[in-house]
RNA sequence: GCGGGCGUGAUGGAAUGGUAGACAUACCGGACUUAAAAUCCGGAGGCGCAAGCCGUGCGGGUUCGAGUCCCGCCGCCCGUACCA
């Protein structure tokens, strides 16, 4: 009767062996069914995995499973983002190749995920830094070069002076590399660059044809495209004032209608007036000077106090040829975004308003808001942004600021100055183009040639791939390719004559932009095959983590527009569910000022207060804050120490409990625990049942009490997990689960003497629940199945059917609120009309109490839902 | 600054505008045990002997009915920033 404990140990790599024998997750396009693409974002092998890995692959794998079971040809792979940086400090270090320790890495890296019991498609795996893949991946780069999409400029770049290479914008954070966190200089390099800002408008505009991403990473996009629809106006400089070469100054702005509201204009200082100036003012040139010394230095922004310098200069305004304002040089406005210089409207801008104040500069308000009086409205320490309507504005008076800017566009569009008009509309956008050179060794060399006579040649694609070479050296920083010997020496392609090959490397994000792709087709010659991998994209499901919502996401958006543009695909979009998980989070420890591990940590309960000391040295220990996993604070948890000691089923559970799944989890030893005694548990449950099954046939209806209530349970409980995994709300599927377990462990109690019926209703709620548990704890489930007499694979079947009649009550007890408080409960049959709830109502006892002989006000009856009796 | 999200028991969290606190963790009591662990049964928002009253950050509002919707505050978290 007493069934041994669950053992994972020896369970878990018994059936992992047993699906890889029958390549039971290998995923075929031609196989029946429609197809479902689930992905996780695929991890960096930095040699283990860890709790965020466990989640954000527990999450996508309970997804792939339960699309299997429900009919679909589900593709669920795995590979490695492997080019990058740590590889080479590694290298830099330990004096070991980068290849050889990123393989290493990822050979210890896979055989944990295996421990995990993913149904992952192993067959698919590929590393970028396979040669087979950045092959390919060189082969799209000439396809961008020949479309346009791929070309050199030289730009001002973000050095990183530690890694000694060239970021993105989008990895310099607070003037900052994102990896090294060294302040980012300026320099001018020939750079090669993606042309993003090609689909600048449809990458925005797509935005809103994604339903199934979440509106925050939707939002951040649309912030970083940061797409502003406005005016290049066109402001002549008072003749005497200018120096020579300067008649006029062209600025950008979103807001014309506020144009008799402008009190000064600015440039910026890389701005060629305020070159041009400064060779003959020596302060104005140490103001510049200035201002570049601080626009590299990240402290700098953020006290940023708004600096001015008066040029002398003086610009008529557009609509009074009498109305002269200063040009001033200033701190705050940027070069690379518009034209370099401003209008400055101080009563509708809080940085022009500071400005205006600190110089003294007329405010004139040029927007009413509605119920202020014009007379006396006036703008002290705030500038109002809002809306309303123009005044002091001449001919815009009374307009709405849409039409002020409508009137202002054409009035300026008609006034022609030599040959051109005054003003031009324009749309600006934040987003520049991606510039993808990066001086490294460990990453895809852009495979292009320099040659004498014909300058940048494409390598010719019978050459590709352009291999990295494996002898190099990592004794000096720098790019180790720079220094080769012998492996910049090549042909031109075109005229035969010597050429230098291009040492740079693509930036690491190009690698992870199309591997979703990729596994589609992961052994194909060419990029894709683009039938198959129309057939099988977008990805369905895409699961990973709120850090990628801007540069990978949007990378991958390019790169799917790209491909399409070169005939590699067919696509849109190339995730079409998008779900971003939580972290794992934990407690910290502190040691005096040692971080100390959770496995170093031991807790008693004292007056009710948990008290921590530290196990090896028994000194007390102070418990610090929940944060996020980290190597610094030392309060990482081991994936495999937890599959080793509870197994892959108890972390999945627990990485699937309790948290929603887009909050952060808090990984804690007792909620491990539970998790595993749930395992025991529900084990118990099934071992201890499976002998009294018999063999019971199912009969279509059941009349027995016991047996509808356990059918009832089974069927409502499937009916809800399948409810809730499709909104991916996993901790609620585990609450019902829960749920189950803990209504069988009562109504099965007495299964040996209860009735056939009995034993055939708790036959299938069994079957229900290992198949209701199997996307989760998939070990557990097969194991369950095998002794409940089964000699196939769970995951091979198929979801539970679901009796609609099951979910059904014949009748419903709903509360029964006197003036919307509950008095009582009111039992009705399921069935029951509008008019017999009112009348079962009224005839009860509180509300016969409760009305005291008169008439309710109102009467409320929400069939199903509610009744309130308003008194 | 701007944008977004969130505030519910001791804790993580449930709750299409309809019985607030499902489920779990921790806790308390009981059974089993020489004992402990495991397991099983039971308890539990607060106040109150009870009837009952009060309870979802604070203050208003809409509604028969508000954790949920609206307005105004407070607090925390995340993202982002001289973007004209």
């Amino acid at each position: 009767m007493t069934t041994e404990r669950y053992n994972p140990r020896a369970v878990e790599p018994r059936w992992q062996k047993a699906w890889d024998e029958a390549k039971l997750y290998e995923a075929r396009s031609d196989a029946p069914g429609e197809t479902y693409y689930v992905l996780e974002m695929f991890p960096y092998p930095s040699g283990r995995i860890h709790m965020g890995h466990v989640r954000n692959y527990a999450m996508g794998d309970v997804v792939a499973r339960y699309k299997r079971a429900r009919g679909f040809n589900v593709l669920h792979p795995m590979g490695w983002d492997a080019f990058g940086m740590p590889a080479e400090n590694a290298a830099m270090q330990n004096r070991v190749h980068p290849a050889k320790w990123t393989y290493e890495n990822i050979a210890s890296m896979r055989a944990q995920l295996k421990s995990m019991g993913l149904s992952l498609d192993w067959s698919r795996e590929f590393a970028t830094c396979d040669v087979e893949y950045y092959h390919r991946q060189q082969m799209l780069f000439l396809d961008f070069l020949d479309a346009g999409l791929a070309y050199r400029k030289k730009s001002k770049v973000n050095w990183d002076p530690v890694d000694m290479t060239v970021l993105a914008n989008e990895q310099v954070e607070d003037g900052r590399g994102w990896r090294s966190g060294a302040l980012v200089e300026q320099r001018e390099l020939v750079q090669w660059f993606f042309k993003i800002t090609e689909y600048a408008d449809d990458l925005l505009e797509a935005l809103d044809h994604l339903p199934n991403w979440p509106d925050k990473v939707r939002l951040m996009q649309k912030n970083w495209i940061g797409k502003s629809e406005g005016l290049m106006v066109r402001w002549q400089l008072a003749g005497g004032t200018a120096p020579a070469g300067h008649d006029e100054l062209t600025v950008f702005t979103t807001r014309p209608d506020t144009l008799f509201g402008a009190s000064f204009l600015a440039v910026a200082a890389d701005h060629p007036l305020a070159a041009s100036l400064a060779r003959n003012d020596p302060a104005l040139a140490d103001f510049i000077a200035e201002c570049r010394r601080a626009g590299t230095s990240a402290e700098a922004l953020e006290t940023a106090e708004k600096n001015g310098y008066r040029t002398g200069v003086e610009a008529v305004h557009p609509f009074d040829p009498a109305w002269t304002l200063p040009v001033y040089v200033a701190n705050f406005v940027l070069m690379d975004y518009g034209t370099g210089a401003i209008f400055g409207c101080p009563a509708h801008d809080q940085r022009d308003l500071d400005f205006a104040r600190k110089y003294e500069l007329p405010v004139t308000p040029v927007v009413l808001p509605s119920r202020e009086d014009p007379t006396v409205f006036t703008i002290y320490a705030e500038a109002y942004g809002g809306d309303g309507v123009l005044f002091n504005s001449r001919f815009l008076d009374g307009m709405s600021p849409q039409e002020g800017f409508e009137a202002v566009a054409t009035r300026l569009g008609e006034t022609m100055l030599d040959g051109a008009p005054q003003a031009v509309r324009k749309v600006n956008f934040r987003l520049r183009d991606w510039g993808v050179s990066r001086q490294r060794y460990w990453g895809c060399p852009i495979p292009v040639l320099h040659c004498e006579t014909c300058g940048v040649v494409p390598e010719a694609r019978e050459n590709l791939p352009v291999r990295l070479p494996d002898d190099v050296e990592f004794d000096k920083p720098g790019n180790p390719l720079d220094r080769h010997p012998t492996w910049r020496q090549a042909t031109c392609p075109r005229c035969g004559g010597g050429a230098r090959r291009e040492t740079d490397t693509m930036d690491t994000f190009v690698d992870s932009s199309w591997y979703f792709a990729r596994f589609t087709s992961p052994r194909a010659e060419t990029p894709t095959v683009p039938a198959i991998a129309d057939a099988w994209l977008p990805v369905d499901q895409y699961i990973g983590g709120v850090e990628h919502a801007i540069l990978h996401l949007l990378y991958s958006r390019f790169f799917v527009r790209a491909m399409k543009a070169t005939g590699h695909l067919d696509l849109v979009e190339p995730f079409r569910g998008l779900f971003t998980q939580g972290m794992v989070v934990h407690e910290t420890y502190k040691d005096g000022r040692d971080w100390v591990p959770p496995s170093d940590v031991a807790f008693k309960e004292v007056d009710g207060q948990r008290q921590a000391t530290r196990v090896s040295t028994g000194a007390p220990i102070e418990i610090g804050g929940i944060e996020k996993m980290s190597k610094s604070k030392r309060n990482v948890v081991d994936p495999e120490d937890i599959i080793g000691s509870y197994g892959a089923d108890t972390a999945r559970w627990f990485m699937l409990s309790d948290s929603p799944p887009d909050r952060d989890v808090i990984w804690t030893e007792a909620g491990a625990e539970g998790a595993f005694r749930f395992v025991q548990r529900l084990w118990r449950l099934v071992g201890d049942a499976a002998p009294h099954l018999g063999d019971a046939a199912r009969p279509a209806s059941v009349t027995g009490e016991t047996a509808l209530a356990i059918r009832k349970a089974a069927h409502r409980t499937a009916s809800g997990v399948t409810a809730d995994i499709e909104r991916l709300g996993f901790n609620k599927a585990v609450a019902r689960v829960h749920e189950l377990v803990n209504t069988l462990a009562g109504a099965l109690g007495d299964l040996a003497r209860s009735d056939d019926e009995t034993k055939a209703a708790a036959a299938e709620a069994l079957e229900f629940l290992v198949k209701l548990i199997a996307p989760m704890m998939p070990h557990l489930a097969q194991e369950c199945w095998t002794v409940l007499g089964n000699e196939d694979f769970v995951a091979a079947r198929s979801w539970p059917q679901i009796d609609e009649a099951l979910l059904r009550d014949d009748s419903v007890t709903l509360p029964l609120q006197i003036n919307g408080k509950k008095r009582g409960d009111l039992t009705v049959p399921a069935d029951a009309s509008k008019a017999d709830i009112e009348q079962a109502a009224l005839d009860s006892q509180v509300v016969r109490d409760a009305l005291n002989g008169g008439q309710p006000k109102r009467l409320v009856v929400v069939p199903g839902r509610i009744v309130n009796v308003v008194v």
